[in-house]
DNA sequence: TGAAATTTTGCACGCGCTTTCAAAAAGTAC
DNA sequence: GTACTTTTTGAAAGCGCGTGCAAAATTTCA
């Protein structure tokens, strides 16, 4: 049992050549169609496929692209990871899935998927070292960074307008009439929540204004829910609670809805990415969309073009955002 | 640039042959403490690490496992990948990741899989045809189900109890004193659809009693949400729409509190899997823990009990389930 | 028909690594 | 010191495949 067949077998039983075989399965090979047929014919019935493995091997291309994702039960990660999967095996490559998990060290990860010889890297959580991207860089394996970027280290990146998101959201609040407003965050030493917060503050201050209270979540819908339910029950006459992405503001809607505080009238609430199920629910969320689909595509073809080019200026790609307005804010 | 270094460099380096440096990589192998030491510093310092796709070759293991995923984007999928992928990569496992998608052939990607040397293949979706699992038999790469069984194939599986958890949710509603009851199942064709209807109407079948109405979605918000107001338009009365998954049965509330009709009070809708969001929300789902991290365990027990034994009987696992009782029904 | 141009084919080497085998080194006992 | 056992080491043979090169087969042209 588990007895593989290899081309030498194959090669056997057709009468021919191992060389033959091997080019009988590549496309541009020189072979005569009769004997490629009928090599073909012999290996489909042998049950032979060669082995992309040992193909590998030969200095040619292993076809695998490591993808490092975060949480994915996350919304917006499930999502961009979804369409970076399809993107990515219907061009023909294997995706190498990395979990960033807590504490997960993307360093290592990274490390352990080069000894596979992947041929480029996606870097969709976690954060990479300047050294990480160096030793991609010595293997020959480009780097994609999606929603961060590392800056002056030469890594293409491809990230939302995180700056101008805000802005959009922050107008839209001020010109609402809406002053006291409060920030609240992410994972700490994440890209994202360090740059949409400086939105934030700096469109607030190009308004006069600055932020009343911040407080911090991780991202997720509990999260937003406990710090939501903070931030109401801290006194403070808050009209607007801004947050780092729509799983909090979905947690902080739940935590209004738990104080009987009514959203949008007695205080507004954004989110940020928008992901399918902001659109659900007792209240629909404002927010800014974040393009999965188009960063999907965009880091692909960073990849693909720095593969063709290693030595092509980096790339920092920043794909354009819009406001959604729905309910919430 | 894009030298690689090989374990020749090292050996050379460090004054060894190349089988040493070998040996030093590899944990019982016969060499003095002392040697290994010095060729791993010089490894180190030349920044070496052994190829896995060679190493893969030598016969031994490649250290990958393929995971057929569907729809990513959907809250059960994303959370059962992602302790897969966790407990996978914790093992010391690389998940190669293969996305079913619409009209996506599992049993190509499978075989494509398989000529990359994986070690198994874990199939979340999708529907596997008897002839893949000769191949992958014959590869010696074991194959695990999760959420479907192929009767009689030996294939190994780990899948719910779903007829258990419909009876669940009937008894509770029949107990409620409900009995106009609508079935909203999912795609067509699907393992999870089929099993859970049956469960369903043998459950209301016990109770002298029928479905008065059949819909299908997607298993997606989306359709929950269209199939729902379909069903609340038709005129019938219900007192209970039993829905195939969780997603389906979000959508549907959001269909009645669209026609404002009062969820649990006027009509009770139920879910299946209890994702996260299921606890979220107007309305709290009454649903059935489908318990993902078990699954996952399990999954992968089996796929290491059968590379350790190939010739072991059949197992079909069937993971518990429990009622979550919330608001919804 | 024969020579030249062209295509098709097989041999053999190499990709980077593991592993068997026998030789060399080190350790042990007398 | 010798004879023997045990550990450490290097040479070499693969693993399954791609490909350069030269030989063989085929085609072309005069």
């Amino acid at each position: 049992m588990s007895v593989r067949v290899t081309a030498d077998d194959v090669a056997r039983a057709a009468g021919v050549s191992r060389a033959m075989v091997s080019r009988a399965f590549t496309p541009g090979a020189s072979v005569s169609a009769k004997k490629r047929e009928h090599v073909l014919a012999v290996a489909q019935a042998l049950g032979y496929r060669p082995n992309l493995i040992a193909r590998g091997l030969t200095g040619r291309s292993t076809g695998l692209i490591a993808v490092v994702a975060g949480e994915i039960s996350r919304p917006y990660e499930a999502w961009l990871l979804e369409h970076l999967v399809f993107e990515l095996s219907s061009r023909g490559y294997q995706p190498l899935l990395l979990p960033a998990l807590r504490g997960g060290n993307v360093t290592e990860m990274i490390d352990h998927a080069l000894a596979y010889q992947v041929e480029g890297a996606i870097v969709a959580a976690g954060s990479v070292s300047r050294e990480i991207a160096d030793r991609c860089r010595a293997s020959g394996a480009p780097l994609v960074l999606i929603g961060r970027v590392l800056e002056s280290s030469g890594v293409d990146a491809v990230c939302c307008d995180n700056i101008k998101g805000m802005q959009l959201l922050v107008n839209r609040l001020v010109q609402q009439g809406r002053r006291r407003i409060a920030w609240l965050g992410g994972t700490e030493d994440t890209f994202s929540d360090q740059e949409r917060r400086r939105g934030v503050e700096q469109a607030l201050s190009h308004h006069g204004l600055a932020l009343l209270a911040v407080h911090r979540g991780d991202f997720s819908l509990h999260s937003g829910l406990n710090e939501g339910l903070a931030l109401l029950d801290a006194g403070q006459a808050l009209d607007a609670i801004i947050c780092a992405n729509d799983a909090m503001a979905l947690g902080v809607i739940e935590a209004a809805a738990q104080r009987g505080i009514q959203v949008p009238d007695e205080i507004a609430v954004t989110g940020f990415d928008d992901v399918p199920s902001a659109a659900w629910g007792r209240c629909p969320l404002t927010t800014v969309r974040n393009p999965v689909q188009e960063t999907a595509l965009e880091a692909l073809r960073l990849l693909e073009a720095r593969v063709q080019m290693p030595t092509r200026a980096t790339q920092i790609v920043r794909v354009g955002v819009t406001l959604v307005e729905r309910v919430s804010a």
